[in-house]
DNA sequence: AGCACGCCGACT
DNA sequence: GTCGGCGTGCTC
């Protein structure tokens, strides 16, 4: 028997199944996890099997073993691991890492250990070695890889150790550990009548009183946790050994889950839907009951109740057996939604998300596994999720870029969840209040259904949005971050007892630090980036890098004076006290966000003291929803339409999007102010007026001007290494292969246009230079064998790295 | 001769 | 990525 096997060695470059021999005792199914020898040295390493096949194995190395008993993918997950391979430019066993929780993966331990007692007179001009091997001594003849790695410099350890396995001085030790063992309990139950358990009790009252009570509690219970027992007792472990020996009671293990604290709620019944919510319900309901039920774009304004919608069709397809995921971006992942979903579907909601500890990760897989829990909510990865009889998927604010994974596998969740959908024949549901240009383009188009949620709910008005011009402000002498109109607007709010909330775009920027005479900026030595300020150390640091040095107050270039430019969330609070000294500023960011004061944390108390302003980024731009926030300002709308990336309009739309539904959620009605420098930008205007289909009207021939999605797609090719010159050099190489293989018959149908190489966002991270190759094309089967081709051919160019990506975030 | 070091290419 | 083979050039 031959089993092709995905090898965990393996790189891009030379990835493909690999045939081993199947000895005769070991019964291997595809998808079950094995160690297998590779290279040359024979490593250990783990593998999958991928398929078995019979034919001529003389040649073949053998399988090894399996790491357990049972496949953990199953046939589609297989599948699925190669869609991501072939779409993603990742390996196989990239792929399956993404698809298994952390805690299945083994944690390799190495040992070295003293094999030859006279390597005192064989080792001539190797002082580390010897060194190496006098701490081998010392430690009893052998050690941790560690440990040593601990105590020695990394390259003259591992040349030392290289050497002194070649001359068979040490031998090395692997052994290997699951990162997460399954957690089980010791159960006791009682193997004797209960008559003959008591009569022995009762026998043993004076001279065995621990084993009496234990076995009297065991009686009533019939079966119970050894700890338990023990705990009510008094017992020891050697009482109930002794008991168990008696033959009263015997052992077994039982598993036990470890899951979060669950907040527990009051159950709910399904939601009542308004008329509108209704028709996009049924439609739903129908599409999702056809054999294959495609794609879904639920469009809906802010408040338009999106979620009973996902309720209720959660709970349908819960009546009709089968499971569902909502996928929601990681900031809208809060207690409100767990608390709902518990509300609504108690113990068949399994959370995911990236706050869990890795056991209960590993648990909560299990849960979905075996099919205790059919309801999965979660962040990116949880589209993963081994749902049984999977039904329904709904990716929730569809056009977040948190769904984009930034690392190999750099998978896209709502493609993935599309793929998954159709391999599972389940309805995916994208929802949104402002879908991305794609996912648009594609429900006008046909290729999705649109289902459209007009009205708010209650029938409430979006706030007014007023626009405030910062250049003007600039010119009448106010350089704060507070336009005359926004501190008007505050104080009217702080008198009447309402709160605001106020946006501040990003964060980078606005710590950025420079001499306000000769303009010099401190920039990272090792990364092309601008250092920021970070006030908690006082020291100036690299956001790529970690590099970091002390703030000085002098420029080192012409001695003037080093000043903070832009506006952080810090210094935006300081200006408020000191403009508005009556009023508590909550400052919401990733400073005063922490594992103790988390998020939740800081929006209740916002909420129940009555915090007049809550000054936040990001974070405070989403899923807010307090009755008594009447006031919503944007700092500096235009800041995200600067980053050089195709979706900066669309970023920009969504995120003053969100923040104007911010305002206005209550009874008392409320208002935005939008502050920006170029007031008559159109995705500003567009944004103020909460006019999506004309911002998606002008958008969309903007994006075909220029080969972006959903026209084109945008396949990038990064290279970095060391060498600047090698790494330019060799984009050059690739764009020149490419060229010429783009000029052949075969790729004639091809529409490539080329652009670079450039200097990547960060041409230089960590003293690696960075530069890449954009291709505008239409992502196909046919180009991505090309590009894949190419990766493979340039992959063993020594000191570059280089990775392709669809559509990236930058 | 014996050994270090760097480069190359294969990995079932 | 990781290893062994091989050529080169240095040291004992």
């Amino acid at each position: 028997m031959i089993a092709k096997i995905a090898v965990s060695a393996a790189i891009y470059a030379i990835d493909k199944p690999y045939d081993y021999r199947v000895p005769e005792a070991l019964h291997l199914a595809p998808g079950q996890r094995v160690s297998v020898p590779f290279g040359r040295s024979n490593r250990r390493c783990e593998g999958v099997v991928l398929a078995l096949t019979e034919g001529d194995e003389s040649k073949l190395k053998p399988v090894l073993e399996a790491l357990e008993d049972t496949p953990l993918l199953d046939e589609r997950m297989l599948h699925t691991a190669a869609f991501l391979r072939e779409r993603y430019f990742c390996t196989f066993y990239d792929a399956v890492r993404a698809i298994l929780p952390a805690g299945v993966w083994f944690q390799e331990r190495e040992r070295y250990e003293i094999a030859d007692d006279g390597w005192e007179s064989a080792i001539t001009r190797q002082p580390v070695a010897k060194s190496v091997m006098r701490t081998l001594a010392e430690l009893g003849g052998g050690a941790d890889a560690a440990l040593l790695r601990r105590q020695f410099d990394e390259d003259e350890l591992q040349r030392a150790l290289h050497y002194l396995l070649r001359k068979k001085l040490i031998r090395c030790k692997t052994d290997r550990r699951r990162r997460v063992q399954d957690k089980t309990e010791r159960i006791a139950i009682l193997s004797a009548s209960a008559e003959d358990a008591l009569q022995y009790a009762a026998s043993k009252k004076r001279a065995a009183p621990l084993q009496a009570a234990a076995l009297e509690l065991l009686v009533t219970l019939g079966e119970c946790a050894a700890k338990e027992l023990c705990y009510y007792t008094g017992a020891t472990g050697a009482t109930l050994r002794r008991l168990e020996k008696l033959g009263y009671l015997t052992f077994f293990e039982e598993e036990r889950l470890r899951l979060p604290a669950f907040c527990p709620a009051e159950t709910k019944q399904p939601p009542v839907l308004t008329d509108e919510q209704q028709i996009a319900f049924d439609g739903l309901l129908r599409q999702g009951a056809q054999e294959k039920p495609g794609v879904a774009l639920l469009y809906g304004v802010t408040g338009s109740g999106k979620t009973s919608v996902y309720i209720r069709l959660i709970y349908d397809c819960l009546a009709r057996s089968r499971g569902a995921i909502l996928l929601v971006p990681e900031i809208a992942l809060t207690p409100q939604l767990l608390q709902l979903f518990a509300a609504h579907f108690g113990a068949s909601v399994a959370v995911l998300h990236s706050g869990l500890r890795i056991t209960e990760r590993y648990d909560a897989w299990k849960r979905i596994r075996s099919g205790e829990a059919k309801v999965v909510l979660g962040t990116r990865s949880a589209i993963f999720a081994p749902v049984r009889e999977l039904g329904l998927i709904i990716v929730d604010e569809e056009q977040e870029h948190t769904y984009k994974s930034e690392n190999s596998p750099r998978y896209h969740a709502r493609e993935v969840a599309i793929y998954r959908g159709a391999q599972e024949n389940a309805l995916v549901l994208l929802g949104s209040a402002t879908p991305s240009v794609e996912t648009m383009y594609r429900a006008k188009n046909g290729i999705y259904s649109l289902y459209t949620l007009r009205s708010r709910y209650n029938r409430r008005a979006l706030p007014p949005v007023q626009i405030v011009d910062m250049k003007r402000e600039l010119r009448e002498g106010n350089a704060t971050a507070i336009s005359e109109p926004l501190l008007l607007a505050l104080r009217e709010n702080l008198d009447a007892g309402q709160q605001s909330i106020l946006f501040l775009n990003r964060r980078g920027t606005s710590r950025m630090v420079a001499c306000v005479d000769c303009g010099y900026v401190p920039a990272c030595p090792a990364c092309t980036v601008n250092l920021t300020y970070h006030h908690a150390n006082g020291r100036l640091m690299c956001h790529y890098c970690g590099y970091s040095e002390p703030m000085r107050p002098r420029c080192g270039v012409c001695g003037g004076h080093l000043k903070q430019i832009g506006f952080g969330t810090q210094k935006v609070q300081e200006q408020l006290a000191a403009l508005l000294p009556q009023a508590e500023v909550l400052r919401m960011d990733a400073d005063t966000v922490s594992a103790v004061n988390t998020h939740e944390k800081l929006l209740r108390r916002f909420d129940a003291e009555k915090i007049p302003i809550l000054l936040g980024t990001q974070m405070v731009a989403k899923g807010l929803n307090f009755e008594n926030v009447t006031l919503v300002g944007v700092l500096d709308a235009d800041m995200s339409l600067y980053v050089g990336s195709y979706r900066a309009a669309e970023t920009t739309f969504n995120m003053i999007t969100q923040v104007i539904g911010r305002a206005g959620r209550g009874k008392l009605g409320g208002r935005a102010l939008i502050q920006t420098m170029t007031p008559q930008n159109r995705v500003i205007e567009l944004a103020a007026q909460q006019d999506y289909d004309s911002f998606f009207a002008e958008e969309l021939p903007l994006r075909e001007l220029r080969g972006c999605p959903p026209f084109k797609d945008l396949l990038t090719v990064t290279f970095h290494g060391r060498e600047e010159e090698q790494i330019w050099q060799t984009a050059q190489r690739f764009a020149a292969a490419l060229r010429a293989q783009l000029g052949s018959a075969f790729y004639r149908g091809e529409q490539v246009e080329l652009l670079g190489p450039a200097p990547a966002q960060v041409p230089r991270v960590n003293y690696s230079y960075r530069c890449r190759l954009t291709l505008s094309c239409r992502n196909t089967r046919t180009l991505r064998a090309l590009v894949a081709h190419l990766l493979r051919e340039f992959g063993k160019t020594r000191g570059v790295g280089l990775y392709a990506d669809v559509n990236c975030n930058e």
